[in-house]
DNA sequence: GCCTAGAAGCAACAAATTCGCGTTAAGGTG
DNA sequence: CACCTTAACGCGAATTTGTTGCTTCTAGGC
């Protein structure tokens, strides 16, 4: 389905494709992400436009390629020594990082040429990545921590309907309260089930 | 830019409408989503492709349009006697519509040609007048209630969250654990707080 | 240094999209 | 109710985009 498995890993197909995005990467800047067509990448890349076409089908899933590679985190969350701050930061770079017009038009990209979904998972997979590690280094300290899968109902999935479903404008102090809650959510299940729970 | 914002609301522009709605319904089920072109859709519904072209831009936003039409609940949620229980049947009807296949393609459709944003802020407000209608009848009975933005963010984002990014299965069961925790979250909320309580 | 096969180029073709312009018919006005 | 105004539709030509069969190239294996 995706033609582009299992690119050659290295020669021409290689060059070829590095030589594509990146005529994507400044078409988007130089004409806007709209005025983009396959004639006019290929034209820019050196290539024709049915090797576009072939390895990648159409201009959606093109686009959805260079969108995934974009939104890998390029660097490890920051180690801030405790739990709480580290998910902190990482809450409120991320929500910066995919509220921003480009990050916005990132995620709609990346779901948007995507038939079997395998680039969302990758997406899902880049959050889920970045989260584990926070969580390693606060067990690494013997720090309590929650289940990765509670930081993603929590805090990921939140923003990330915020940003593809609803209108509003989302700040960092968004990004905090949902932390929060998580973290709050955490400490009630470490002292005691029943009602009743010790306030912070 | 979405050239559909105020169809004269009668007469020729409101037939064509329809029967352009109809025609993609009717060729989505017999040739496929994928297989459908706007001059297709347009000899179907018997009108010409530059008025689909000129109206709605393109096949993405024709979609996207027929895709909120079929997202939009036709029945209130069903009132069995307390706010849990109604929250629990609704969930779990809300996440069998939108993970089926049918409601995925629907969904993703909508996200796609919608370039404003409209649509997607139109199928959050199905969910939350629904999630409202429940909520106004708990505090009717005289129950506590959470604020619909914690039922939003804690019952609706995660389940969307993992319809779009997450390749996994989703079952009745994820529904409830969600409404569980999030009316878990009201319990605490209202044993250490004063009030919030009955003002309709 | 050959083979082999996947990938890219080329070119002709088919299909989709855009555009100018004349026509139709809602909805408002006197 | 006849008349106007104008958004919306139809038509067809012009342009652009997408597809396909075939050839040529080259990376990777022997």
């Amino acid at each position: 389905m995706s033609p582009k498995p299992m690119v050659r890993p290295g020669g021409r197909s290689a060059r070829v494709q590095e030589s594509v995005h990146a005529a994507v990467r400044e078409l988007v800047g130089e004409v806007g992400r709209d005025a983009l067509t396959v004639p006019m990448v290929a034209t820019r890349a050196g290539v024709t436009p049915s090797t576009i076409y072939r390895r990648w089908g159409d201009l959606q899933e093109l686009l959805s390629d260079v969108a995934v590679e974009r939104l890998r985190p390029e660097t490890d969350p920051a180690d801030l020594g405790s739990l709480r701050a580290d998910l902190d930061a990482w809450a409120e770079q991320f929500l910066d990082e995919m509220a921003s017009p480009p990050g916005r038009a990132y995620i709609r990209d990346a779901l948007l040429g995507d038939p079997d979904g395998t680039n969302a998972g990758r997406c899902s997979a880049y959050a889920a990545e970045q989260i584990d590690a926070v969580l390693a280094r606060a067990v690494h300290r013997g720090e309590p921590v929650p289940e990765s899968e509670l930081l993603i109902d929590r805090v990921v999935a939140p923003i990330m309907y915020r940003i593809l479903f609803r209108p509003g404008r989302l700040d960092a102090a968004y990004a905090r309260e949902l932390v929060t809650n998580a973290v709050y959510a955490l400490q009630i299940e470490a002292s005691a089930r029943p009602t009743r729970a010790a306030a912070p």
